[in-house]
RNA sequence: AGCGGGGUAGGGUAGCCUGGUAGCCCGCGGGGCUCAUAACCCCGAGGUCGGUGGUUCAAAUCCACCCCCCGCUACCA
């Protein structure tokens, strides 16, 4: 049995995610970790909060409060929206954990002793008006190639030309809107290139997906440039290389080592095991997985791989990263600023976790942007989720309580419909099990939509409440097998949607919880025995109103309102 | 501009790697059933697979060029 760290990307707690940052890292990552778990595997499943770096501090700026006060609030609000949407961590933690900042600091003196880090000046654009230095993207100014007077400093918005903020006419701080100056600040950079031949030579072994592969053996064969590791904020983990004592760790660099910390973290509070960690990350045998969006790749195919690398510690490589493409909402972009979208607390407020788990799951962006409308949301809660689904074990479940006493029926032969269905029930679990495996859950999903669908037809095919009158063993034969098909549904749901998947196993009578480890494994061989006493059955999901996707919008509004009181004060829009 | 991903019936998607005249879901039209949540089942209509050209006995699938959408391009995270 491997072992497996599977991780999700850290939220930056500037706001709060999104149903695209959910479907994208955090609710993907749930049902592999959740999958595994099922199967009996060893798994840590690791997330936090990633709280530094200028735009939260420009944000706290803004809102006249210190930046620890504004990721405090952040943190614990999305920890406890995380946990409603059931969403299975072992450890979310935070990148101010005293457990991060101080692995970050022991892993970047590794680096500076291995000789990855040398130090340069740089000249960079600062706002005197601000006291601070400011990224590329926190300048604006005319672009100098068409005259567009909202450039940034690293890219024109209107003619796209890719900038360096000092060819700006007339720079200015995208926060106060003051003047520019460009001053001369000493950093410290990861001699990246020196790793070239190791990386390319890992990517082309990587058992990694060819997006990922390709994009990044490309990024990597057109030479990589050293990395500053280093930034002028206040707001971060100090630098702990000699003479960069007002410097902090540059946001990426940290918070990628938190999949590392936020373990570690785990195994002291958890096993009060310091050295815990090392089991999972040092072990050549490990398996790391990483659930990123698509922005992301570099960071993890090429940046992390490299520290780890430089590290000189044994660190297991990823290996794999199932990166997602967008989710767009009604056609555009999620965005903040103009309010399109819809973000994780407002969902809640609409319907259940277990729907939106289950309708994005079903819109997960695998292979190209997807987009979010409520028409599909509706036809998928409604069609698949429900009529097939939940009617299904619902129509199973009352059948047998008014005809049977409500125990599962005896099986006597079993004719030809009756062998097929229920091999077709056996071998789902590794049917919908490969599909994960090879991190297509959208079809794997899909696959649990067709058990049920399957059922529907095996039960109008044998119509069991017809038999009852003419031939019952036929009848009890029926309907031991469906019992059977809902039982196995409750298992392969579990990933999916675990409340429902609970309730579900309780409305069977069954013992214990339906999460508990292995049960995928036993899920191969029939679950219920004749003569069981089954649960008072009733039903599993609700449908939505016809005219809720014209309605949505107006919902939505309403919700948000409802949220806006509910949100912790610095994170009211 | 360069790199990567995508463009398949009204909507959503599979198939493409490993060529053999297109599969599934919703919607639509017709029929059936009555165990079930106005649910379920069956039948049917609807696609020259972004465009053009090429390879081949045969192209959604392979090759070339073009058009459109999305992302990335190293200091937003």
């Amino acid at each position: 049995m491997a072992r497996w760290v599977v991780t999700s990307a850290w939220p930056y707690v500037n706001n709060v995610p999104h149903l695209g940052n959910l479907i994208g890292s955090i609710l993907s990552a749930d049902v592999f970790a959740r999958y595994l778990r099922l199967r009996g595997e060893d798994v840590v499943f690791v997330s936090g909060s990633d709280e530094h770096g200028t735009p939260i501090e420009i944000e706290a700026i803004r809102r006249g409060v210190e930046p620890k006060q504004l990721t405090d609030q952040a943190h614990e609000y999305v920890s406890k929206l995380i946990q409603e949407y059931r969403i299975s961590f072992d450890n979310y933690t935070r990148t101010e954990s005293p457990v991060h900042k101080s692995f970050v600091q022991e892993f970047m003196t590794k680096l500076y002793q291995n000789g990855y880090i040398f130090e340069q000046d740089d000249v960079l654009p600062y706002c005197p008006r601000d006291g601070m230095f400011l990224p590329d993207r926190f300048v604006v100014g005319t672009c100098p190639y068409c005259g567009f007077e909202k450039a940034y400093g690293d890219q024109c918005d209107n003619c796209g030309r890719l900038l360096h903020p000092s060819e700006l006419k007339n720079p200015r701080c995208a926060i106060c809107g003051g003047p520019v100056e460009f001053r001369k600040s000493r950093h410290w950079f990861f001699d990246i290139p020196k790793l070239q031949e190791k990386l390319l030579r890992w990517l082309q072994e990587s058992r990694l997906p060819p997006n990922v592969k390709n994009y990044s053996m490309n990024w990597v064969k057109e030479g990589l440039k050293p990395r500053s590791v280093t930034r002028d904020n206040k707001w971060g983990i100090p630098a702990p290389f000699p003479g960069a004592e007002n410097k902090t760790i540059y946001v990426w660099f940290e918070a990628l080592l938190g999949y590392v910390s936020a373990t570690k973290e785990y195994g002291i509070k958890e096993k009060g095991d310091e050295e815990f960690w090392k089991r999972y990350w040092f072990d050549s045998k490990t398996r790391t997985v990483y659930f990123i969006g698509k922005d992301n790749i570099p960071f993890h195919a090429i940046i992390l791989p490299a520290m780890f690398i430089a590290s000189g510690d044994p660190y297991v490589l990823p290996w794999y990263i199932s990166s997602t493409e967008y989710l767009m909402y009604e056609g555009e972009q999620f965005s903040k600023s103009r309010r399109w979208g819809i973000w994780i607390d407002e969902a809640l407020e609409l319907l259940p976790a277990d729907y939106w788990r289950f309708a994005l799951i079903k819109m997960r962006p695998e292979t190209k942007d997807t987009n979010f409308t409520w028409n599909e949301f509706t036809r998928i809660v409604n069609s698949d989720m429900n009529d097939d689904i939940g009617n299904f074990a619902h129509r199973v479940l009352k059948f047998i309580k008014s005809r049977f006493g409500n125990k599962v029926p005896e099986p006597s032969e079993m004719k030809k419909l009756d062998k097929e269905y229920l091999d077709y029930i056996l071998s789902a679990p590794s049917r919908v099990g490969s599909y994960i495996e090879s991190f297509r859950f959208k079809q794997a999903l899909e696959e649990v939509v067709e058990l049920a669908r399957k059922g529907n037809q095996y039960l109008n095919a044998k119509a069991p409440w017809e038999k009852i009158k003419t031939d019952p063993q036929d009848a009890a034969t029926t309907m031991y097998i469906a019992a059977n098909a809902v039982a196995k549904l409750a298992v392969l749901l579990a990933p999916f949607t675990p409340d429902a998947a609970e309730r579900l196993w309780k409305m069977l009578n069954m013992e214990g919880s339906v999460h508990e480890p292995g049960r995928w494994l036993e899920a191969s061989k029939p679950l219920l025995n004749p003569g069981h006493v089954l649960g008072e059955p009733e039903p599993l999901f609700r449908k939505l109103p016809n005219d809720f996707p014209e309605k949505a919008h107006e919902l939505l509004a309403e919700a948000r309102k409802r949220v806006m009181e509910k949100r912790p004060p610095l994170l009211r829009w």
